[in-house]
DNA sequence: GTAAAATTTTAGATTAGTCTAAAAAATAAT
DNA sequence: ATTATTTTTTAGACTAATCTAAAATTTTAC
């Protein structure tokens, strides 16, 4: 059992470590977490000793397979919770996070799998990040932000990498939400600015957005 | 602002002290809230300081119309939250309260307006406990136990006093739910048992259970 | 390949919430 | 109206989570 601050503490390191595939440092999980590197190296004992991570001295922490686990159920919670925020109370998609943080360590399979039914058991949150299942298996699509794209590239919106608040009112404003259309027209060379398509409505994004901006085939 | 601890305890102690209306002993405390008389004293001092209550040494405390409206704001989170698991997600009315008394830390004004027009205004919750508004107001109807009920009484059950999962299940059983008519025929001098009708059907409750139905008139 | 810089860990303190045991105050009993 | 009992408070200690400052280790730079 975890308390609420290892929850927390484990899902940065999830995330950090692109679901298990890598170390995750001590700074650089004192930087997610905002928090100083001493009190992460006392957490990273602790979570060590509930066997959720594996942790080498100066070398950073992993998951284990028990730890990722337990991180893809908070991650379920979560976007469940966003999902019900969303399409239940009508909150706007740049509105949830917050909400959704608290939520996601509410401690109740059975109000989760109610939640999930309730929902109609959606496949992606409000995002377009993908619900883990009750038994926390995931569908990863490989997810593309824009800036890597080819001109001519048709696809859907995935995703959104930052979730600052002003970056989604200003997604939500150009029309840019997962699940919409796509397209690449063009790419300026001197500030790598794009051209793009949007439900077939153009706009041009400075690299700053469209780095954040994730898409799939 | 409290933290969950100090939720829970100032919630017990508006509860204890029947909404404001008498002083709560130190020790009633401690039983309520399953801790020892010390660590009590300890909150007490927390709580005064954040001037919720008022504490005179030895006496006892009250709330104050601060922690009054603070400890309505919990309970209204708490009956909206239970609202929404019986009539949105399907919960049995004697299955929500754990969960519950989670839900009512979230801390989101935005998110218990939300909930609150998305259940439609409910004015009591799924055990008939009526539900305070945004404001903090509350309409309180009379309670009566049913053992204190003379015999022809006709009335509604209200609410059950005990929350004891297993009081709540045998009352579903015999249909006695929060809305339901109900009639006292007759007692038992012997052994303070009674004959009621639930919703027209006939049976007869202990003492123990006749103590923990309210009614209203 | 050693010195300097950056990173990480340890040591020692702090706060919130809790406990046990002992002291203080209030209530009850003769 | 003293003594005995019960209730409440204080004193001191413990755990979880955090911090600052100093020590240890690794990485980078020349």
């Amino acid at each position: 059992m975890l308390s609420l601050t290892e929850e927390n503490y484990l899902k940065a390191i999830y995330h950090l470590s692109d679901g298990g595939a890598k170390a995750v440092l001590t700074n650089a999980l004192a930087v997610a977490m905002n928090t100083k590197a001493a009190s992460v190296t006392d957490m990273i004992k602790k979570l060590s000793a509930k066997e959720v991570i594996t942790y080498e001295k100066y070398y950073g922490v992993n998951v284990t397979p028990k730890g990722k686990t337990e991180a893809l159920m908070v991650i379920r919670k979560h976007r469940l919770w966003e999902t019900f925020l969303v399409d239940k109370l009508g909150f706007a998609w740049d509105e949830v996070h917050e909400v959704a943080e608290q939520l996601e360590h509410i401690n109740s399979p059975r109000l989760i799998e109610k939640l999930d039914e309730f929902l109609g058991y959606p496949k992606v949150d409000p995002h377009g990040d993908p619900i883990p299942d009750h038994k926390g298996k995931i569908k990863i699509q490989p997810q593309v932000p824009v800036d890597q794209l080819q001109i001519g590239f048709q696809g859907k919106i995935a995703a959104v990498k930052d979730s600052d608040s002003n970056l989604l009112k200003y997604l939500d404003k150009i029309g840019a939400r997962p699940g919409v259309k796509i397209k690449v027209l063009g790419k300026e060379e001197y500030d790598e600015s794009m051209e793009i398509l949007i439900d077939d409505h153009r706009v041009f994004i400075s690299k700053a957005v469209s780095q954040n901006i994730l898409v799939v085939g």
